[in-house]
DNA sequence: AGCACGCCGACT
DNA sequence: GTCGGCGTGCTC
């Protein structure tokens, strides 16, 4: 009997492939596993098994598998259904759900190795030169990369090299494929086995007497022993005896110590689990009891709570609860809320039962979690996680929580797929047959009507923790100050005033200002012009800390110009404003006040985020500038004002969710005000303060802004009543992209009832030379979604038959837009 | 996605 | 003449 195994490869491709393997293979191999094998010319990938089976393929001979590489499935049968089910909602492929799903440590890549033939006789005389040089390098090390290969000869293609010298015998090759995870060992020492009795230590002790040092050690490793039965490490001995490493491993080569090593996990807490459950409160009972009561009918539930209302010790409870049933618990952050702040006090109550899983740690440290996870091992029965971490191969989950549910980076846009977290969560759920509950104090639309339709079960808390009032809100007409000149830089009289007087107070400020950068815009004064990038569709921004324009879309940056490149005259102007120049001016109105800022320039590194935290936190600074990064879960205990620089580049974002996105950012950055006794303060400056929005946001009536918010969505047939597929068509000449999307949307109307827009350009039409287009589709409520994502495949087909098209990359995004 | 193959301009 | 650019087609 013959054996095969379909498996998905990581790479964008619609079909499974089929691999020939042995009969002793077959019965160890099953569905989850990881197997590495050939592809193409050359190259070996780590492909995952779907299934086993014994069905030739017909029109081809199958390869064998290189290697199997996984003793036990490393993922689930569950798992694959769920990426099959995201594959198929986003419309990418499993290759691609797999590539993004694992650990980048699991998919190992081949690398090709050039290896010297010492059986062969070399006439140097017959090499030519580059031939040579390979030659020569091969003499002084045994193999040599690629890469290697091409710097020794200084040409990119080195692949003509290469075949001569394996035509005339000298190299051969060799692909190796590395194992990219190495577990950490940590080196530990004990006492050799001839010196364990008493008698014979101290016949040791006497012979070492010449040499203290070494005496030294051996009196100390004793002592450690004696103290603990832990194994002692050679870094704790180390410390302890004031000895070198030289001395310590003198001692091992005289066998008087053993050396071994120990498995150690990279991330570990150490802490101790020293917080009670705090009491809930009668408002945060109901909520749990209603969200209880929802649970029980299987139901996806949201929980509203307003900011600060203690919507975490609910969860706290619900997870205890959960972990008492043996479950493991997932809990989804967005990625800027993953803060120590909250982490650390999840790791009260639950101590070293929380691993935590985002993209700054490193892969090392990500294996490790997912294995935890895999084993059901003590110390991941709750997940801590950003979006990627609904990828782990939970084995027997009971509940995700899903904070902050209306964040908009809980959509992943590139690469693909690209998947809503909150969305495939809770088909995750559903497949464990476990409970999710959605939070936040500004649920998404779709959220909440699907609470309001009893889709979704609802439960909410109106009231602050410990009564603490909703901040003061108040909205100043920016274009009535500066018209009367009561302005100074970007700051409004009204909001200088507050500034101060909450400094005279020691109280902190946040000033919130959604756009980096010092000003986006350079001008001249003689002729207007504005540089811009010569690679994508934007105007150049100025960051005035590294005197540069740079482009925030593909990276270009380049030295602030002395004079205007159209028109030579050197009186340049800055317009527009970012949190650079925010910060630039309030150092200046307030120099006695220190000031930091949190923006994307400013939080790179794995730790400087947190160095920011720590330092607004323990009142090290007075005020804080940043982007919308501060809205994210941050808790400080200090702040009596936070000042929203303006509005507006909120409210004229081109994109149907701006009004919805305002709200929810201005209601959670003023929600960062006033949160112990004292009723905080928030400043919104705006060249339109009778914006209905910005009323909304004052007087915090997300119901009026949620009513009308679906009555003109309905209208204009955007989400939650109706689906959308956003359609990107990509590509570098400008005239085939405008004729592929052309084609398409045609095909696209004729074959398809539903509404069909485009193509158009966006607002940044072209970015890193490519040239974007967009096609949007509109899926009415009694169309289904599933026939509509099998049309436009079959069109992608034809539309790949003609020849000039195949190279217009196509993009799809499903339903978050 | 890679990578080979094949065709074409631009230079050691 | 070769080198390297890019369009095209294939991968079990």
């Amino acid at each position: 009997m013959e054996y095969f195994v379909n498996v998905v490869l990581p790479i964008p491709l619609e079909r499974h492939f089929t691999y020939s393997i042995t009969p002793a293979e077959a019965s160890f191999i099953r569905p989850g596993m990881r197997v590495s094998v050939p592809f193409g010319k050359s190259k070996i990938y780590t492909a995952l098994v779907l299934e086993v089976h014994n069905t030739p393929p017909v029109v081809y001979e199958a390869k064998e598998i290189d290697r199997i590489l996984d003793e036990v499935p490393l993922v689930t049968p569950l798992q694959l259904k769920h990426w099959e089910w995201i594959a198929n909602y986003y419309m990418c492929t499993m290759g691609e759900v797999m590539r993004s799903a694992l650990p980048s440590a699991f998919l190992l890549e081949s690398e090709t190795l050039i290896l010297r033939n010492d059986e062969a006789n070399v006439d140097e005389s017959q090499l030519q030169d580059d031939e040579f040089l390979v030659f020569e390098a091969l003499q002084h090390q045994s193999t040599l990369k690629v890469h290697e290969v091409s710097i020794i000869v200084d040409r990119k293609n080195v692949l003509p090299v290469l075949n001569r010298l394996l035509e005339k015998n000298i190299i051969y090759l060799k692909e190796e494929v590395y194992e990219q995870y190495k577990p950490k060992l940590v080196k530990y020492v004990k006492l050799g086995k001839e010196y364990l009795s008493d008698e014979a230590l101290e016949s040791l002790l006497e012979t070492l007497s010449r040499a203290p040092k070494q005496s030294q050690v051996v009196l100390a490793l004793f002592q450690l022993q004696s103290g603990s039965k832990k194994p002692i490490s050679v870094s704790d001995l180390e410390k302890y005896s004031k000895a070198s490493k030289a001395v310590i491993s003198s001692l091992v080569e005289k066998g008087i110590l053993e050396e071994y090593f120990i498995r150690k996990d990279r991330v570990t807490y150490d802490g101790a689990e020293n917080s009670e459950i705090k009491t809930l409160n009668e408002h945060q009972l109901n909520a749990l009891a209603d969200i209880k009561k929802a649970f029980k009918e299987d139901k996806v539930t949201l929980l509203k709570g307003v900011t600060s209302s203690g919507k975490t010790e609910v969860y706290v409870q619900l997870i205890s609860d959960f972990l008492e049933k043996g479950k493991q618990i997932l809990y989804l952050l967005p990625e800027i809320a993953l803060t120590t702040q909250l982490i650390s006090r999840l790791q009260d109550y639950f101590g070293e039962r929380i691993s935590v899983f985002h993209s700054k740690y490193n892969i090392q440290e990500r294996v490790e979690v997912w294995n935890n996870v895999l084993k059901g091992a003590e110390k991941a029965q709750i997940v801590i996680g950003a979006r990627s971490s609904l990828f782990l191969p939970f084995a027997n989950l009971g509940l995700i929580i899903v904070d902050e549910e209306h964040e908009g980076s809980f959509k992943q846009f590139d690469p693909a797929p690209r998947y809503h977290a909150r969305d495939a969560a809770i088909v995750l759920a559903n497949l464990h047959g476990a409970n999710i509950l959605l939070g936040s104090a500004t649920p998404s639309i779709e959220s909440y009507f699907n609470a309001k339709h009893g889709k979704y079960g609802y439960a909410e808390i109106n009231r602050r923790f410990g009564n603490v009032l909703m901040p003061d809100m108040e909205l100043v007409d920016y274009k009535e100050a500066l018209r009367k000149k009561r302005v100074k830089g970007h700051f409004s009289e009204r909001l200088l005033q507050e500034i101060e007087e909450s400094l005279g107070n020691g109280e902190q400020i946040i000033l919130f200002q959604n756009r980096r950068g010092f000003a986006p815009v350079l001008e001249c004064l003689t002729c207007g012009h504005t540089p811009q990038c010569s690679n994508c569709d934007v105007t150049l921004t100025y960051h005035q800390y590294k005197n540069q324009l740079r482009c925030h879309y593909c990276g270009f940056h380049t030295a602030l110009p002395e004079s205007c490149a159209a028109c030579g005259s050197p009186e340049l102007d800055t317009k527009g404003f970012g949190t650079e120049q925010v910060e630039e001016e309030v150092k200046k109105l307030f120099p006695a006040a220190k000031v930091g800022r949190m923006d994307l320039d400013t939080t790179r590194g794995k730790h400087a985020y947190e160095k920011i935290i720590t330092s607004f936190e323990q009142q090290e600074l007075d005020i804080l500038v940043g982007t919308q990064m501060l809205t994210k879960g941050l808790d400080f205990r200090n702040v009596s004002l936070v000042g929203v620089m303006n509005a507006d580049s909120l409210l004229n974002f081109p994109d149907y969710r701006a009004h919805e996105r305002t709200f929810q950012m201005l209601t959670q950055v003023a929600g960062r005000a006033g949160r112990t006794q004292k009723r905080g303060k928030v400043i919104i400056q705006s060249y339109n303060p009778y914006h209905q929005i910005l009323k909304q946001v004052t007087t915090g009536d997300y119901e009026t802004m949620f009513q009308e918010q679906v009555y003109e969505r309905e209208q204009y047939k955007y989400p939650p009543v109706n689906r959308i597929i956003k359609i990107t068509f990509k590509h570098k000449n400008y005239n085939t992209l405008n004729e592929a999307s052309e084609w398409f949307s045609g095909a696209l109307r004729t074959n398809f009832g539903g509404t069909v827009l485009g193509p158009e350009f966006p607002p940044i039409s072209r970015i890193r030379n490519q040239y974007l287009k967009h096609v949007l589709v509109k899926i009415g409520k009694n169309e289904s979604l599933g026939r509509t994502k099998k049309n436009i495949k079959r069109i992608e087909k034809s539309f790949n038959s003609v020849s000039k098209f195949r190279s217009v990359r196509i993009i799809y995004n499903v339903g978050h837009i």
